[in-house]
DNA sequence: TTGTAAGCGTTATCAC
DNA sequence: GTGATAACGCTTACAA
């Protein structure tokens, strides 16, 4: 049977609202009988029942993480969330939705529940507008990374793809390529589209004339990018270097191009998108555009803590920059 | 502000108490009281503070996910004790110690500030036995998933490795190989010496002669891999297979043996240890054994819950197998 | 500076 | 079957 603050009251012969007060550094307590009460404290280790605590505060410490699968998200941003959360007295849970409504409406009512103080919806479609005006409405917090909450004023941090691709593109063309294939996946993909854009954005900066022959829409899988190598090759105008919108894509692009008999970065140089153990562990290891997890982490964090903190985050949206991590298979290297 | 019981008595003219009995399915509710009850809960989205409900029956629904690094921890572990926990009412909280004495021992806090009911600790190495006699003595749950305690009686789940690479190993005896070389991590590391044995008891039961230039120890690293297949390649007794007890090790393997110009499965049929997206996404997708993580999330959910509850698991220990992932790289094919 | 007492929103134990 | 009422453990006016 765990201790009490009245149990603590009793052995240092106080009130237990003195011993409240002395815990939480609260003035209005005499030197001495602070010293003599955390020294009881310290002495059986008590720990207020933060049960107790929050119901008397009206806050539990809490932050749910709503991610859609555990397994696509990279952990980078929860362990960042998590610790600045932790830094700043705040625990996480975790909420796996698989992307499903039931799910993530029985998680947000979390919130609704004052089992925690605010959320981190983090990627994925957007949950049911009525709870999430519920979820607002009774004073929860909510911050959205990587995606959108349209017509609602929710806190949202997001990462400019187009300028990912950029950034990839423009660090070919700046080694001197020319005909720079882009291998996607399906067009209609918002995310999809903006990385497209930011190709084209990179060749404009560097002044060269965009191909439509060196655009090869794929439907995101490995095979897809057997394809696309297959059609790159077998067109006119050869490419002399990739840049591929996902990881997996460029998985399979380096495997075929390997099986192809040609190397990688000698014969093309490639360029991922999105980080992961994978890409740095192939050989040759991958250069890809990452988000910036970490800062995107502790962004959310920072915004939800303010936010629950009565703060409004003085930018309601917040748009981040990817990086370029620069690995072995884009450094062009003239063979002949 | 959320509506409370109170407010749903008032306006069911009926006594808390009646309300609070009615919403748990207790005894003691007249059908028609009950059913009007029911009716304004549902109306007005009602929802219990699981905060005082927690302060009342000293329970707080919530698990302690307690791994040493998120993503060196399968993910599917997680999915699965958190779908579990769901499913009989509890969330999980993750807890991220970084293998981290401070951090481990703040977490365990969390099992004696009543805000978990439970922890589960998944692998790394345990922490102080100070605090996690504190947290049992308070009655706290803890059930330890592939980490031991010594001297202390705490229910563990564990995999067996010596079986798994028995089974390993005995997939590609099956298969008419008989110079099976195994690459594995530093020896004096209990999962490893394990891993060895069962190598060796697999050739027992096949009656193949245990040789030891077919054992190469190693750093660990992809860059371990590849030197022990060159003095495997650079032997006399050139061996026909391999089983390597990591899948880093496994992907150093097959990269260097591709290099060298060999095919795997073809020429040398390849098996890792531990599944990973990677393992299933590289060419040859790799064969390798896997912990059941789905099977070890559910077991632990399940006994945390029923210890949660005061009931004692009929096993304290609990070994369960590892399962064979048959793909590509470790089908033999004889080439000549 | 310290103590008293009234909450916080439930559940549980009594009476009726 | 139903309704007071006392917990649960803590915070916080308000008094003293």
């Amino acid at each position: 049977m765990p201790l009490t603050l009245k149990d603590i009251a009793r052995m240092a012969g106080v009130a237990e609202s003195t011993v409240s007060r002395a815990i939480n550094n609260k003035p209005g307590v005499g030197e001495e009988t602070k010293k003599k009460i955390m020294e009881i404290v310290r002495e059986h280790n008590f720990q207020p029942n933060q049960l107790a605590q929050g119901l008397a505060k009206k806050e539990t410490h809490m932050i749910a993480l709503m991610v859609t699968d555990l397994s696509s998200v990279g952990y980078e941003i929860i362990k960042s969330i998590e610790s600045v959360a932790n830094k700043e007295g705040y625990n996480c849970i975790i909420c796996n939705t698989d992307n499903n409504p039931e799910k993530k409406k029985a998680y947000l009512q979390l919130v609704l529940n004052n089992r925690v103080d605010g959320a981190i919806i983090i990627g994925g479609e957007l949950a049911d507008k009525s709870i999430l005006n519920l979820a607002l409405k009774k004073d929860g917090s909510l911050v959205l990374v990587n995606c959108l909450a349209e017509e609602m004023l929710i806190p949202t941090l997001l990462v400019d793809n187009s300028k990912g691709s950029c950034l990839a593109v423009s660090h070919l063309l700046e080694q001197g390529l020319e005909n720079i294939a882009i291998v996607m996946g399906p067009s209609d993909d918002f995310l999809e589209s903006e990385k497209l854009a930011g190709y084209k954005q990179a060749l404009e900066k560097y002044n060269i004339p965009f191909r439509n022959d060196l655009v090869f829409e794929t439907d995101g899988s490995q095979e897809g990018a057997y394809w696309a190598f297959l059609k790159a090759v077998d067109g006119e105008g050869l490419p002399d270097g990739f840049f591929v919108t996902s990881d997996i894509l460029a998985i399979g692009l380096v495997d075929v191009i390997k099986t192809g008999g040609y190397l990688v970065p000698e014969d093309f140089p490639v360029i991922g998108y999105g980080d992961s153990l994978i890409t740095s562990t192939i050989s040759p290891s991958l250069t890809v555009v990452a988000e910036p997890l970490t800062n995107l982490g502790s962004c959310a964090a920072e915004y939800i803590i303010s936010l629950i903190r009565g703060k409004c985050p003085e930018d309601i949206i917040k748009v981040l920059d990817p990086v370029l991590i620069k690995r072995e298979s884009s450094i062009v290297k003239k063979t002949k």
